[in-house]
DNA sequence: GAGTCTGTCAACAGGGTGTCGAGAAACGGC
DNA sequence: GCCGTTTCTCGACACCCTGTTGACAGACTC
């Protein structure tokens, strides 16, 4: 739904007002989603930003939450990229790997944390952004589950509840873990301590055997 | 209107019309929020559902936002006593124990479900409920990290992280698998299953040692 | 140079919040 | 029993926000 633009030299401009109204929505969308909550950003302040009246912003979006999905869209893309980078490169040791997954995760949330935060926001109300946050989760919860079975297939993890259950758990403490790291709420992380300690989780989860 | 009152002659009814008013008010407020969200209840239909006309809401709450509150107070009160009662009476086992616990503070916020999803939908963007909901978590992180550091002193658990680090990852995990598991997201845990695997990843990260 | 897209926006309709000030109702003293 | 004070009630208002409508302007198309 993109990457055809950038059509050489000429006057071949018929698409590129809008796209760029677009993109200045977007970025508009962006810079103030830094600086104020998503429910404090008004569809006039995006109109504004770019430039255009409040009508004319309906021209380009049906809505302001049309806009966050489409930052959304983009980290997301992001996280599922580093991700599959991650695991196309592993480490070494075993603890090293599952490092290179979290981490691999977290970053590009962390660099958009405005995006991040504003759809953490709007999740609780939107529909849409619930459904597609959701959706990020469960790929990630099957891809775990899948890594956890594996390891118990070849005898590295010892057996337990159904590696499904264990994914779910662990997934969702890493999204509200580094959620209130990097809102910085209390109690909450050190952002920079953060995948260390999920890692120590996941590590006794996975591996650790029977109790005392 | 309805009701009629009828309080007949305990004469002290000075306050008692007020306070009547104010958990008519209380009571639509749970009511309706088990039917739609925090969102789509407005002040007006708390007004009407306690026969009142909106301004004369105003008389008893400064805003939809200090209902959820009072409501919240409540359930918040009664997991600590559950907390409390739990503690004061162990399982003799140490994973009984920590059942215990967690089970308890879970019940009562499952027992009062609409009040529970509506304080976490308006903690995204309420910083009264979220100074709240943030409190609470901070009471249950510190006895977390207490009993932590007393199962290391005697020697059942090994070191690891600081216990503080763990605990607030452990409770923030509770907190998110509940909710997803009560609000019936998908991925989620059934309700039923909750305590279990939960009770899994704690036991296994406070008690699991080093891995392979 | 007429027709048709793509943009653009003033004005409107509708729904929500919170406030103000004029009162009605209940009570307490006398 | 009447009277002032306190408690309670609500119509009307001021505001802010969303999303739509309809008239209209510019550009490209043939």
């Amino acid at each position: 739904m993109s990457e055809s633009t950038a059509v050489a030299r000429g006057r071949r401009t018929s698409r590129n007002r809008g796209d760029d109204r677009e993109r200045a929505i977007l970025d508009t969308a962006e810079r103030l989603l830094g600086e104020r909550s998503y429910a404090d950003v008004a569809v006039d302040d995006l109109a504004r930003g770019a430039g255009l009246s409040r009508p004319t912003f309906y021209f380009y979006f049906p809505s302001k939450e049309a806009v966050l999905l489409a930052l959304l869209d983009r980290v997301v893309a992001e996280a599922r990229a580093r991700r599959d980078e991650a695991v196309a490169d592993p480490a070494p040791d075993v603890e090293g790997r599952w490092r290179q997954v979290i981490g691999a995760i977290a970053q590009p949330f962390r660099s958009h944390l405005a995006v991040t935060l504003a759809a953490a926001e709007a999740r609780a109300t939107s529909v849409a952004v619930r459904e597609v946050w959701n959706g990020v989760m469960e790929r990630f919860v099957d891809e775990t589950a899948a890594q956890v079975e594996a390891e118990r297939a070849r005898g590295a993890a010892p057996d337990g509840p159904p590696a499904r259950q264990l994914a779910i758990a662990l997934n969702w403490m890493n999204e509200r873990v580094l959620h209130s790291a990097f809102a910085g709420e209390q109690p909450g992380l050190a952002a920079d301590d953060a995948v260390e300690v999920l890692l120590t989780v996941w590590m006794r989860t996975i591996y650790g055997g029977r109790l005392p």
